[in-house]
Order: structure tokens, then C-alpha cells, then sequence
DNA sequence: CAATCTATCATTAGATT
DNA sequence: CAATCTAATGATAGATT
């Protein structure tokens, strides 16, 4: 998506790599929730970003 | 996206749960697998289907 | 620069087979 | 039914501010 085809591989810009992880893990998080809500499905998503910092998504209850 | 748009709550019919968490699984896990290697970043998926079988996604190595 | 914008590509809802 | 199709919504790349 987006104005050009972007390339999957590691982005070598510390800058830039740290931008499109904002952009793309909000896009996940949003992913992750709304499958555990259709689907009622438990699901874990840990991430940790390029500079270190984790951020846990934990959806629906354990049952 | 799709047809039309579809409201994010649970499916009651187990049929259609089990049809949509297949078809959105293969989308998240994509979005795992491209999201740590544009950024370089440890990734932690873990699914479980509504019929109760686990799907465990791991991205990048640990440092 | 980080936030917002928007053109474009990606995902998927519902249909079809 | 599960797999495939495709119209249509959704995510986001690059631009702009």
C-alpha cells in the first residue's frame, strides 16, 4: 500500500526504521484486536521497538 | 475493506468465526513477518483458533 | 521533526464455484 | 464446504506542513 511498492528488507536508517515502526505497529495492534474480537480468539503480541522499548497486547480473557 | 464493511464484533456462527480467522491470520502473521524485518525488531505472535489450535509466530532472533 | 494528508497498494467481505 | 475471485474498504509510502 502507499504511493510505491516498498520493499520488504531492513531498513538501514536508524531514523526511518524507528518512523514506520510507529506507523505499521499501530496498523497490527488494530489487526490483533479486531481478530480476537470476530473471532474470539485469545492472542498475544509482544513487540519491542527499534530502540528497545516492548509493548505487550494481550486480547480477550484466558479463559 | 471487502464488499462491505463489516462491524467488529464477535461472529456468532462458529463456521463463519473459524472461515474469517483463517483468512485474518494469514494477514496478521504478514504484517508480523514484514514489521520486523523493516525494523529490525523481536516479534512475539500467538494465536489461538477458535477451535483452540495454537499458532506461534517468532520474528527476528533474540539478542 | 512528528503529525497529518492523500494517492496508491494491500487486505479482505461477500459472492461464486 | 473450502478455495478462489473481485469489488470495495483499509493500511500506509511518500509528500507536505
Amino acid at each position: 500500500m502507499g504511493r510505491r511498492k516498498l520493499k520488504i528488507q531492513r531498513l538501514e536508517d536508524m531514523k526511518a526504521r524507528q518512523a514506520k515502526y510507529s506507523k505499521r505497529k499501530k496498523g497490527i495492534l488494530k489487526k490483533a484486536k479486531e481478530l480476537s474480537i470476530l473471532c474470539d480468539v485469545e492472542i498475544v503480541l509482544l513487540l519491542s521497538s527499534p530502540s528497545g522499548k516492548p509493548t505487550l497486547f494481550v486480547g480477550q480473557n484466558p479463559k
